[in-house]
DNA sequence: CAGTGAGCGAGCTTCCGCTTGACTT
């Protein structure tokens, strides 16, 4: 129960926290809390020492830190600075960096003859962390555990606990869903235990992946090659990429006509466009060009006049704040970020920037969120910001309401969003690199609009109808124009999105036509079409459609693309995902030994169960012990039966000029070479070229060729050596410089630079940005 | 800064989710 008191004195204790040093020193350094003055007692009155702490802590110097002030731990380094500010020197404020502790890495470390029993370990690099935070909960009288408030928050909370050796007595569990002063205020003053059905549940879920990811694993080792991997989440990415594969190959495209019209009303001079619509009443089959052009003559001869006018304002509202998964779909669509990219830009923007005066200030809430909540703080800042730039017509009478779609999401963090709207993309741009300010920007807007009113779209309908002898045909004519254009004022729509794409949209002079008026047909014009297959996966809409089956969490979606990448299962290819002959191979393997695990319902079947230990209606031990026993049979047939494949080396589709065989692609010390499929009988090789698609510029003959050095270092040079010279580290570019004609090259991808001039030049997905 | 290379075979690889640097290439 909130009580009067809880609330007041949290509130009010909490200021002085973050008011200046000699009125916070004269208060308790506790915030005394229902339960943590239950426990602590008379010790939470104590005053504050004014002895300066010697912390700074967390850079890895031995520090004496804690002087008995109160530890509070959160998950991320960023966030403790801001707690830090909030809370003020009373209290010592240490990231734990994520987990702590974890399942140890060399083994399964789950003891499966044994209740499932976890083997955890500190990693190394974690230990010197771990130290620190075992020494200053010892001096600390109290330590609060602040981590995230979801499974994997509360689980790092227990980690923690366990490894830094705290006592039980001295601990207590924070939870804040945002962070700003009022609510962190309101966090302390109802702290709780640990909850340990909710670590239950991510033990269960941690140790099932490792069953499944170190079991599955070492079969494809001893089956296919080593260094593969499998597991819940990759696996089934994997198969989603195959299938669509499929699909496209096994695609068969069928020819289908259309046929447009150009009608003039009589007695106007405009002309507007309309598509057959229906003939006889039923949708038109027009399967090739002998039935198409049949009907254009009929459609020739027919009488027309208008048979229906339909006007309607349909209302569209604005897209939800952006979580992980739309930001990482809207950066690909409209700026062309590859989601690492997105990732790492909206990483530096949380993480702060130096906006002149010297202090980092982070510019949006944490990317990594499954959640479309913002606090009423902000809406607040939103509206009021709307209505003075656009007037009050654009604030709708309440804030819209978001609903989280995924429904396994956690709602630990709030939508991403900008921590200040009056922070404008314009105002901050001189702060910004090129990509971070256009991310911003994005963020920005899509907050805005998110709070705005809709837009109010009309749209006009005109059927008009045609008689022939026998027959009747159906035209239909549809235009559409903005009556107010609401949140679009600022996020405008992408072409498509909303509206069927629709080529024969057109102008509106259809505001003067009336009912019964005669049309004339003014031409006809039939177009071939042909149906087209499913579009290969982009990185962002194969995380969609994972996100929409609960498989993996907004941390790990870019990973995940990384990971089947990394085993060679997928490339890309202009931006789509490919897959290789080895992950059709695995996929078609792991398919067909262990179906449950890539069926796409087994994580939310898994959530489901993770969702009942978390309430404490089941044992972690039974779920995983229901999970394993079938599990188990399925990885002891697979072992016995599944068949040793030899990957087949790729052709290139050329004849060895030797002995007429094919010649292949294979890997060798020194990187990729073409050899002939008859080795060791046929020795004949060949290097091969890596054409980075840009010509030589020292004997504009030969291709420039991606090499590697003797150290394995990558290089650039000519496709004739040994006859041509050329060589660079850099990569040279296809365009030459703008200023002088000379040569330009690229170091990162990122800022080219002219081998003559030297003058410099930004760089956009490997185009040249002018300056 | 570069014209070769594979075959043997011991020992190694691997999961998902939380979070950032500190490292070579």
């Amino acid at each position: 129960m909130t009580t009067g008191v809880c609330g007041v004195c949290g509130t009010k204790l909490f200021r002085m926290g973050v008011t200046p040093a000699h009125e916070g020193l004269e208060k308790p350094a506790v915030v005394p809390t229902k339960s943590a003055a239950k426990k602590a007692g008379a010790s939470s009155k104590k005053k504050v020492t004014t002895k300066r702490a010697t912390t700074k802590s967390s850079n890895g110097k031995k520090v004496r830190s804690g002087n008995g002030k109160p530890l509070v731990i959160v998950e991320s380094p960023a966030k403790a600075r801001t707690i830090s500010k909030f809370l003020g020197d009373g209290y010592q404020v240490l990231a734990s960096v994520g987990h702590v502790r974890d399942l140890l890495k060399s083994q399964m470390s789950v003891d499966v003859e044994n209740d499932f029993t976890p083997k955890y370990r500190v990693p190394n690099e974690k230990k010197e962390l771990v130290a620190e935070i075992t020494a200053t909960a010892e001096r600390s009288k109290k330590v609060y555990l602040a981590t995230d408030p979801d499974r994997e928050g509360e689980s790092i909370a227990w980690h923690v606990m366990d490894s830094a050796q705290m006592e039980p007595e001295k601990v207590e569990r924070v939870v804040f869903h945002e962070i700003t002063k009022e609510a962190v205020a309101a966090a302390f003053a109802h702290t709780r235990e640990i909850d340990m059905d909710l670590v239950d549940a991510q033990q269960a879920r941690r140790i099932l992946d490792r069953l499944v990811g170190y079991g599955v694993s070492p079969i494809l080792w001893a089956k296919v090659k080593g260094r593969l991997s499998a597991g819940r989440v990759q696996s089934v990415a994997l198969r989603l990429i195959v299938e669509r594969e499929r699909e496209i190959q096994a695609f068969v495209p069928v020819e289908y006509w259309k046929i447009s019209a150009l009608f003039e009303a009589d007695d106007t001079k405009n002309h507007y466009k309309a598509r057959l619509f229906k003939v006889n009443g039923v949708d038109p089959d027009l399967p090739d060009e002998e039935t198409t052009m049949a009907l254009v003559e009929m459609l020739n001869q027919a009488a027309y006049k208008l048979d229906s006018i339909n006007r309607s304002t349909k209302s569209i509202r604005p897209g939800a704040p952006f979580i992980t998964s739309t930001l990482q779909q809207e950066a690909s669509t409209r700026l062309g970020f590859l989601t690492k990219k997105t990732m790492a830009v909206a990483q530096q923007l949380y993480e702060g920037i130096d906006l002149g005066g010297g202090d980092e200030t982070g510019l949006i809430t944490y990317m990594r969120t499954d959640s479309v909540h913002v606090s009423a703080q902000s809406v607040k800042e939103a509206r009021e910001y709307i209505a003075k730039k656009y007037g009050d017509s654009y604030v709708p009478d309440k804030p819209p309401v978001y609903r989280t779609r995924a429904a396994s999401a956690q709602e630990a963090h709030e939508a991403i969003r900008p921590t200040s709207v009056k922070r404008t993309p314009e105002s901050v741009k001189a702060h910004l690199s090129g990509d971070q300010f256009k991310l911003y920007k994005l963020i920005w807007q899509r907050f805005i609009a998110s709070q705005m009113s809709p837009a109010l779209i009309e749209t006009i309908t005109a059927d008009i109808a045609g008689k022939m002898e026998k027959e009747s045909c159906l035209f239909r004519a549809s235009g559409s124009k903005t009556v107010f254009p609401g949140y679009r004022a600022v996020y405008s729509a992408v072409r498509g999105e909303d509206e069927k794409e629709d080529e024969d949209q057109t102008e509106l002079p259809l505001e003067s036509l009336e009912v019964g008026q005669e049309q004339r047909l003014l031409e006809l014009n039939p177009s071939q079409h042909f149906t087209e297959p499913p579009p290969r996966f982009t990185e962002a809409s194969l995380i969609q459609v994972l996100e929409e089956n609960k498989i993996g969490r907004p941390s790990t979606y870019s990973a995940i693309i990384t990971t089947i990448q990394a085993r060679g299962y997928v490339t890309r290819e202009s931006k789509r995902l490919v897959p290789t002959e080895i992950g059709f191979l695995v996929n078609d393997l792991v398919v067909e030994y262990f179906p449950s695990i890539v069926d796409v319902e087994f994580t939310s079947i898994m959530e489901d169960k993770l969702d009942e230990i978390a309430q404490g209606d089941v044992a972690w031990v039974e779920v995983i012990r229901d999970f394993y026993t079938p599990f188990k049979d399925s990885l002891d047939h697979a072992k016995e039966n599944m068949p040793k494949t030899k990957i087949k080396p790729e052709l290139i589709g050329r004849e060895c000029p030797v002995c007429g065989g094919d010649l292949v692609l294979r890997t060798g010390r020194f990187g990729r070479f073409i050899s002939c499929s008859n080795f060791p009988k046929c020795k004949y090789t060949e290097p091969w070229l890596e054409k980075i698609g840009v010509t030589c510029p020292e004997c504009q003959k030969g291709d420039v060729v991606e090499k590697r050095s003797k150290k394995g270092r990558v290089f650039y040079g000519c496709s004739r050596y040994p006859e041509c010279k050329f060589v660079s580290w850099d990569k040279p570019l296809a365009r030459a410089c703008p200023k002088c004609g000379g040569l330009l090259t690229t170091k990162n991808g990122k800022q080219a630079s002219c081998s003559s001039c030297h003058s410099r030049f930004e760089l956009e997905e490997g185009v040249l940005q002018q300056e």
